[in-house]
DNA sequence: CTCATCTTGAACCGAACAGTTCAAGATGAG
DNA sequence: CTCATCTTGAACTGTTCGGTTCAAGATGAG
């Protein structure tokens, strides 16, 4: 195993990626990065880079993944403003499904190991935090919220799209998720008015379906490929 | 320093659960928590235990404590459920604004570090977190929601509650944090019957103020006491 | 004062850690 | 085949880890 050929890099900065995912920065030493990864120390460390620049590497390999999927899922904002966040929650819904994936986020578990963290690499995640928040701001903007309402239901939707990656390592089932995701739906649903939008009908008898929305939120609950990390090509 | 007298193990205690809090189980070491208590390494082990075992002490510490401050703020949700769950959420949000206090909360940190932590250690924090699920149903059910609309309102109050956590060590400012809470307690009061609650009509018009909430929880969100974790006793 | 009790600092152990280096060997291009 | 290139296993360094032990000394009850 020598010679001209290489190693798929983009392959080992997913198992590294996921072995991060899994067990935090402090939990995994670079032996475990070797056995996920099935390269030698020294691979690791000439083609990754020692530990905290393949973290960085991995944070933010998962942070364009993921995000470019939040982007797209939130895309449509502008004509379907509800079926768009649902779409966003359905992808953190999804991963969290996907049992070749870990629980929980990466972005995260950095985040709340903040203070033991280098510097660079908790900047960054703070400012993936950040990029969630001004995603969803503007998608709400688009679909005509006003400026106050946008801000306030941004942060708030940022914050429960975080607390999955808490209550999904807390044991908590899918269909409990999907509860915390439908009631903000709910809320989000009457903050844009109910006349054009479907709401789940939490508080009180059902408005008369307008049939506009209940189809594309199906499509992107059910309809998205598995989406296997090893599946894509290395961004980085 | 020596015969009949002793150091004060519940001030070693508290400082070894703010340790813990602030770095988390993987990221303290043993001379971390000499430092943190100024106790030495053999009265450490001595007194409170090993690492394992001190850890556990300080997660039922914490559990208790504020679990305590939990169930106060709620005792009142039978006559006024939104002001009980307003209190509820003070409680944290009181908790990260304390300068004395880390951000984040050890319950969740511990979570997210379900995966590598010992299985006795991870299954006490997955019961704190489920026990924060039936303090709010319980509540919300004595406040007469309907029992469906209370069990997704319980998982959704006791999510978003975690993701105060998160939020708080992202650097989410105190304002953001109340908005966080505020949308979540907006959503509720509608759920609760615009009638009997106030809201702070985040989606529409203002209904008539029915004062008989904003004194209530105004008390609730600046008269509480510092809470100084020195102030208490030893609970264990 | 006497002496049992407790705290303290320091040392020690085996293990795991991050990080680095290097010779041996496998490989494939020419 | 030849040989430059790359991977590999292994070893090594210095540090820190959790955990334990122990003698010295400080203390206060009797």
């Amino acid at each position: 195993m020598a010679g001209r050929k290489q190693f798929d890099i983009a392959t080992a900065l997913d198992a590294a990626m996921i072995q991060f995912w899994r067990s935090g920065y402090a939990d995994t030493s670079v032996d475990d990065l070797s056995r996920a990864t099935g390269l030698n120390r020294s691979s690791i460390y000439s083609s990754l880079g020692d530990k905290d620049t393949l973290f960085t590497r991995c944070l933010e390999r998962y942070a364009t993944r993921y995000g470019d999927k939040y982007d797209a899922a939130l895309s449509r904002a502008a004509d379907r403003p509800l079926a768009a966040v649902r779409a966003f929650f359905d992808v953190t819904l999804d991963r969290i499904a996907d049992p070749g994936l870990p629980d929980g986020c990466l972005v995260a578990q950095t985040v709340m190991a903040t203070p033991v963290l280098s510097p660079g690499v908790a900047a960054r995640a703070r400012e993936a935090i950040g990029l969630q928040h001004t995603r969803l701001r503007t998608a709400l903007e688009a679909g005509r919220l006003r400026d106050e309402t946008a801000e306030s239901f941004a942060t708030h939707l940022a914050a429960v799209n975080q607390s999955l990656a808490v209550m999904s390592r807390a044991g908590t089932s899918a269909d409990q998720l999907r509860a915390v995701v439908d009631v903000a739906l709910d809320a989000l649903a009457r903050a844009l008015g109910a006349s054009d939008e479907d709401a789940t009908s939490l508080t009180g008898p059902r408005p008369v379906p307008e049939h506009d929305e209940g189809p594309v939120s199906d499509a992107s609950r059910t309809g998205s490929p598995p989406a296997t990390v090893a599946s894509r090509d290395d961004r980085i």
